[in-house]
DNA sequence: CTACGGATTTTCT
DNA sequence: GAAAATCCGTAGT
């Protein structure tokens, strides 16, 4: 049995500098009594109050995007194209809707469930491209927790789903502009994407 | 290796 | 009715 040592705190400053911060630290999924872990190598920030990219730029509110405005520590999940499923750990203070995209895990824990929820086959089984595709993107990594929408507003300090800091440090962290946001005018510019320097599993360079 | 287009359905207008 | 914080297979280099 394993629980966050993460304090409150942590989750109650600004989403550029959580992004940064989450960088190293452990994404830890508990589903069907299995632990499944993975290592956040990418992220990318959404600041609602000057970024046209956020779900939540102009104070909109929708059902969907309610869980943006509460305060740090829960995760916001949303349906997208279709198909995909995509999480953000919510960050800073009530009614002020800023997240950090989880873009990129490592696997570390829960392989043989995770390729059966990514690939539908064991681990063994999977060719090395696929061991790369296990976690390398937000829908991805998603799938292999077996994380949607049912799960959007869950506090990160839930039996479920929440972080863990093993003491992982000293990489570099490599910023660019966030992917797929062609949308959103000045802000398709911001450098809010991070990640860590070398790692195999970003999803693009 | 990179480039491109299609898939598929929720969500809000 | 249109768009979407994506992914994958196929084709070409």
């Amino acid at each position: 049995m394993i629980k966050s040592n993460i304090p409150k705190e942590f989750y109650l400053k600004d989403a550029l500098t959580l992004a940064k911060e989450l960088l190293g630290k452990i994404l830890v999924r508990k589903y069907e009594n299995e632990y499944i872990a993975g290592r956040i190598v990418e992220t990318e920030a959404y600041i609602a109050s000057i970024d046209k990219a956020s779900h939540a730029y102009g104070g909109k509110r929708t059902p969907r995007v309610a869980p943006l405005y509460e305060e740090g520590g829960i995760a916001y999940v949303y349906f997208i194209y279709g198909m995909y499923s995509c999480m953000n750990v919510i960050t800073g203070p009530k009614d002020d809707a800023q997240g950090v995209l989880i873009r990129a895990l490592e696997p570390l824990e829960g392989k043989e469930l995770m390729s059966h929820l990514r690939f539908n086959k064991s681990y063994s089984d999977l060719k090395p491209r696929e061991i790369l595709n296990l976690t390398s993107g937000p829908g991805k990594l998603c799938k292999a927790l077996a994380i949607d929408k049912a799960l959007t507003g869950i506090s990160l300090y839930s039996d479920e789903l929440f972080l863990y800091d093993d003491g992982f440090e000293g990489f570099n962290i490599i910023s660019k502009k966030r992917i797929g946001i062609d949308y959103a005018e000045e802000a398709i510019d911001f450098p809010w994407r991070f990640y860590i320097e070398d790692n195999k599993y970003i999803s693009k360079k």
